[in-house]
DNA sequence: ATAGGGTTAG
């Protein structure tokens, strides 16, 4: 044998062998029937799936009849790598019928596929056969378990499965970690995390990504900052990932300061760790900044995605000049993304917060795509401006076009009605939104039935539409019955709205200066210096008076 | 003799 066969077999174990190499191995192995061996069969398999060419891993593993465990797997792996779902299924239904039976890998890799999948009926199938097959107690399984039933949102099987295990090991803690971390549960995460710990598992970097996660806004900032301490104290701050992580956690909180800390300890942070950073700078309202590190990350020879660019001109639209939205449409018009409905949405938008509606409509008229966001977007720019019927018409034109109306589509609608004053509109669009698409009213739709019905004064729906919700009622349904009782100077349910307050102990700032407010108006003097005193207030506007600010006048 | 389990953000 004069061609160096070891040699190439060898090349085989590194992974960028050429896939001509591979095709001539292949023929190689075919003429020397070394096909029929599974061993060399597996190797050729791999690296065909490695070369993306599943066809021809399949023609051979179709001739090779003596078929290991290493071969079976091979080929599931490949398809469900590739995300042919229905191919690797219907290799392991084969695989049940042979003589050769699924082992735990086999498991594991379809239990992955099947979350990827979203398919929770076949991985509640492939549980069972984990069950059955007595590897329930094996860890690759479990930790598969653990990470597709938390994916598919099903946290409670997924600690079953865990807990069912008597010691597990750090991957498992972690899969469970990252389970708790996807779904936000913050105080489960933690108390497992000081679990692993009791039972004297070592948390690695893995396991304080799967925490990092859970922080999600600022209230829970304190625990945030423990948990970054913590990653210090083990050392694993500089892993990138950790690095990254941080940045998005501090960007989340709006704690720009310590996002910008951590920002600067990457050497070379990469796109999504810049989004992160940027969008944390203009969620916090600084749109320049956020734009001045938009320009730095492309100097620096960063290119933005979609993705990148709406939030870039989203900051734009809190700008009062339309200039730097031109120039990111420019951009993204340059890169190709300005027919992506995202950005395409972001732009429309972006015109439109910035008075240019006729901009923001044009940009509407040439979109390629659409989808419901983009009719959202336009629903609520021509609502803004006030061209209520004109949105209107774009409503019914998406319900023609076969587009499914969603939350913010009747937000946007509702609003619309707001600006024109049409309460007879805003009644029908919330009672068709919950009988005719079955969708239920939030927050903001409430906000948005509270003042249309307040401007026509029909305070006592108003308020029963308040008291049919269920508690606890959010702060800005308050904030708006009580904007409506001060423009009907309806004192009597202020103080039913007040008593409701101060009961559950909700009352904040704001509802006490409009409350003093009122009862300023009102001439209740003692209940405005209760107030005043509770809480610091030291100014009173009156209506079609001056400022009142001493306290002598109160009295 | 072969490989094969857990991150990630806007």
């Amino acid at each position: 044998m004069f061609i160096p066969f070891n040699s190439l077999v060898a090349q085989l174990s590194k992974l960028k062998l050429p896939i001509s190499r591979t095709k001539e191995l292949h023929a190689f192995i075919i003429k020397t029937h070394l096909s029929q061996d599974p061993f060399y069969a597996t190797r050729i398999i791999r690296f065909y799936a490695l070369n993306n060419d599943i066809i021809s891993a399949h023609n051979l593993f179709d001739k090779t009849p003596h078929r290991s465990i290493y071969l079976w797997n091979s080929l599931i792996r490949a398809y469900a790598r590739a995300h042919k779902f229905r191919n690797a299924f219907s290799l392991f239904n084969d695989m049940l019928h042979s003589e050769v039976m699924p082992d735990n890998f086999t498991y594991a890799c379809l239990v992955k596929a099947s979350s990827e999948n979203f398919d929770l009926h076949s991985l509640r199938v492939l549980h069972g056969g984990v069950v059955l097959s007595g590897l329930r107690l094996d860890f690759i399984c479990s930790s598969q378990l653990v990470s597709a039933y938390s994916r598919l949102g099903c946290i409670t099987d997924a600690s079953k499965v865990f807990s069912g295990i008597a010691e597990p090991d750090l991957v498992l803690w972690n899969s469970m970690l990252s389970g708790y971390g996807g779904l936000g549960e913050l105080e489960k995460g933690i108390k497992l995390f000081s679990k692993m710990q009791i039972m004297g598992v070592r948390p690695d970097e893995y396991s304080m990504v799967g925490l990092i996660m859970t922080i999600d806004d600022s209230s829970v900032l304190k625990t945030g900052e423990a948990i970054h301490g913590f990653c210090l104290k083990l050392g694993v701050e500089s892993n990138d990932h950790v690095t990254s992580l941080l940045v998005s956690m501090y960007s989340r909180c709006k704690c720009i300061d310590s996002a910008f800390s951590v920002f600067g300890s990457l050497v070379e942070p990469d796109l999504v760790t810049w989004s992160a950073l940027i969008s944390g700078i203009s969620l916090c309202g600084d749109s320049v900044k956020a734009l001045d590190f938009f320009r730095e990350m492309n100097m620096k020879g960063g290119k933005a995605d979609a993705s990148l660019i709406a939030t870039v001109l989203t900051a734009c639209s809190q700008l009062a000049n339309v200039q730097p939205g031109i120039e990111i449409h420019g951009y993204a018009f340059r890169h190709g993304y300005h027919s992506e409905v995202m950005v395409s949405s972001a732009l429309l938008d972006m015109y439109s917060k910035c008075g240019f509606l006729e901009f923001g409509y044009q940009v509407y008229e040439t979109m390629v795509f659409k989808n419901i966001v983009s009719y959202n977007s336009i629903i609520s720019s021509l609502g803004l401006h006030g061209l209520a019927s004109h949105a209107f018409q774009i409503f019914e034109k998406a319900l023609e076009e076969g587009h499914k109306p969603d939350e913010a589509t009747f937000s946007a609608l509702l609003c619309a009605c707001c600006h024109a004053g049409l309460v007879n509109d805003g009644r029908e669009y919330f009672r068709k939104m919950k009988d005719h698409f079955g969708i239920l009213a939030n927050t903001e739709h409430y906000i948005y039935m509270v003042k249309l019905l307040g401007m026509e004064g029909q305070l006592r729906e108003v308020y029963e539409l308040v008291q049919s919700l269920q508690e606890p009622i959010d702060s800005g349904i308050w904030g708006a019955l009580l904007s409506c009782c001060d423009a009907h100077q309806n004192y009597e349910l202020a103080d039913i709205v007040a008593c409701r307050l101060f009961g559950n102990k909700l009352e904040n700032s704001s509802y006490r200066i409009m409350l003093s407010n009122m009862y300023a108006s009102d001439g209740r003097w003692d209940l405005v210096n209760k107030l005043r005193v509770d809480s610091g207030i030291t100014k009173l506007k009156l209506p079609g008076k001056s400022w009142i600010t001493s306290k002598k006048t109160f009295l």
